[in-house]
DNA sequence: TTAAAAAACTAATGCAAGTAGTTTCACGGC
DNA sequence: GCCGTGAAACTACTTGCATTAGTTTTTTAA
């Protein structure tokens, strides 16, 4: 029982069944020995691909954080006016994870990788999303840093919140939503 | 070797245990056989005391959730200016997250227990701490509920943030997030 | 054509969660 | 003071995951 015939499993295609695990399942759910089986393959074979079982998690965060920029990207592409930008970023985070629970929670879980090769870049974007439209507002550059964490923070505490269902009380979470990113985003252009 | 001498251990030492655990290694290293270790004893013994790990996990978030809102209560004792109620709150709280960083990422990360019997009272007492600054702020009834969310979710993002060292630039932290609450503050107060 | 690398496998170890059944101690009723 | 019941510990065991070592087979590159 050696190497099958035929093409063999790659990296990509073992961060792509964990992907839809984690999707369907949930962050708990992945394991090097549930990969395995969901590619019929055993739980030794993916070493091949995956040095560790931290590593895959840390491969799904990344290629779910590229999801997520490719998806903001996308969203405000034909946005011109740059507040309208910043709530269209800020909602499309929010659908995102909603449609993508699991994977948001597992890139919250996961250790940020500074060193990690696949870090730069994604981060980098994600970063110019927000700077552009705070620059066009007019925010000066040395609150830009203060301003994208106070968004960041916002928006993210949000969704998890959301997601982990702890509003408990019966008011529109829309109404939430708008309410918290409006407050930040005029605090942050009218910030003293 | 059946029951030891002298006296036993009782559910609130498995509690404490569990805390001082998470405190000192995070909430990944909670588990029954390692708090049982702790403990002196096997870990099949611990099931005398929780029915699961899943259960001892939401026991120790329960526990450090009412750690959290007593240390908050206190902070807010003697403040009188609502809006500086709110902001010592959102203090408080960056600065029990900042030593307790393993008990709010559990917390973070259990599942809310919404039939639980310990659930209504500390949620409740949390609440109301930021209730009634807004109320004597003004902000009206139909919209203090979206106030604490957005409250709630700006400082909860930014703590998960800062502890998972997701801010990698050079700014002050600090900075950032007196910008934050300050802006929610201002936004919800000056809600349109 | 052939040697090396890659990708699968089996086998085995170690550790955590959980169950079943046993032993020993503490305490309340007599 | 004695005794029975229940609580709290134990041992032994099962199951499942992560991981390592060593083997086999296929692919690929020299």
């Amino acid at each position: 029982m050696g190497r099958r015939k035929g093409p063999s499993l790659t990296r990509e295609d073992v961060v792509q069944a964990a992907l839809t695990l984690v999707r369907l399942e949930g962050a708990d759910a992945l394991g090097v020995a549930r990969v395995a089986r969901e590619l019929g393959i055993r739980p030794p074979s993916l070493y091949n691909h995956v040095a560790s079982g931290p590593e895959l998690a840390v491969a799904t965060s990344f290629a779910a954080q590229r999801l997520l920029v490719d998806d903001l990207t996308d969203a405000v592409r034909g946005v011109d006016d740059p507040r309208a930008q910043l709530e269209t970023l800020c909602r499309a985070i929010r659908r995102w994870v909603h449609a993508n629970e699991g994977l948001y929670a597992l890139m919250a879980r996961v250790e940020p990788q500074p060193d990690h090769p696949d870090a730069g870049a994604t981060d980098r974007a994600l970063l110019d999303l927000f700077l552009r439209p705070l620059g066009q507002l007019g925010v000066p550059v040395d609150r830009r840093v203060h301003a994208i964490r106070a968004l960041r923070s916002a928006v993210h505490g949000f969704v998890l919140l959301e997601s982990a269902r702890q509003f408990q009380l019966a008011a529109d979470s829309e109404v939430s939503f708008e309410l918290l990113i409006d407050a930040v985003i005029r605090g942050l252009v009218n910030a003293g």
